[in-house]
DNA sequence: TTCAATATGTTGCAAATGCAACAAAAATTA
DNA sequence: TAATTTTTGTTGCATTTGCAACATATTGAA
């Protein structure tokens, strides 16, 4: 039943679009809101965590975290115990900006949710948390340069 | 419980994340594969119907396709009664490669649905179509330009 | 039939994405 | 302590992605 992972395709692909096009309006280019709202949710995450979080290039993280620095949305602060890491926090401008990621989010919640029960709900998030955690695995060890027999 | 959403797009990019890297010895450079089974399965989709099946934009798609076409994996056919859509076959080096990206999507499958019993994934199946039916709606509403309220 | 609306396809940008390769700090091991 | 490995961050480059804008064929309405 490969058609899971379609399905989650899918649905990813198809929110992530729709969340790109309405956060045009903050002016938020593609992806932004993902890094965003975490950091708000873990001030002082390192973006090499927020990349392991949101499964995502290194370097992707990387850039798209300078360009929410250069738009005023983003802080980088050095930690005075660790000259290489660069903790993220945001700046109020960003904290402004999160209210409206979190509405549009909520919203996209509950279209896909419409018809399924609270219990159905449940269920979904409980297998979809085992899933992820089955895949992340997967994820960390192709990403390293591991090599999957199958 | 936005969470639900967050789990789908770690999973979704984790996954795609591990296919690309995977089938790049395959030749298959960023996407490929996620036309070419469905081109197999479809045999005679034109790239409209392609797009709003995989749930990315039409010129994504265009492009893409045009690559698996100047690659030698996928043919396009014109119509004789609609001049103007071209169908899409995969050639028969397209259906040599198909079965080694099943057998990868297989795997990554078998992966995810670890520690899932049967019943558990026929469940999980069965509310991520709901959750896709409802999500696709609000995609196609959105990318003609709609505007949704919230 | 004629004209407007829709469907399908393409091209031009500008931007994001991610692999390689590098640099330097920190952590681990010898 | 010194040497090695790992962690964290960056830049270069090639590619994909997608919005605008356009072109043409088909469909639907007046």
């Amino acid at each position: 039943m490969t058609e899971i992972l379609r399905e989650i395709g899918m649905i990813a692909r198809a929110l992530d679009s729709i969340s790109n096009i309405e956060f045009k309006e903050q002016d938020l280019t593609k992806g932004q809101y993902l890094y965003l709202v975490r950091i708000c949710e873990n001030p002082g995450i390192i973006q090499e965590k927020l990349a392991d979080m949101i499964k995502v290039d290194r370097t992707t993280a990387a850039r798209a975290i300078q360009k929410l620095e250069t738009n005023g949305l983003v802080e980088k602060r050095g930690d005075e115990h660790n000259r290489k890491i660069k903790k993220l926090f945001p700046t109020q401008q960003g904290l402004e900006v999160v209210p409206v990621i979190r509405r549009e989010n909520d919203h996209s919640n509950r279209v896909a949710l419409s018809g399924l029960s609270q219990e159905e709900a449940d269920t979904v998030l409980h297998l979809l948390r085992k899933i992820r955690g089955n895949v992340e695995v997967d994820w960390e060890f192709v990403k390293k340069g591991g090599r999957r027999e199958y």
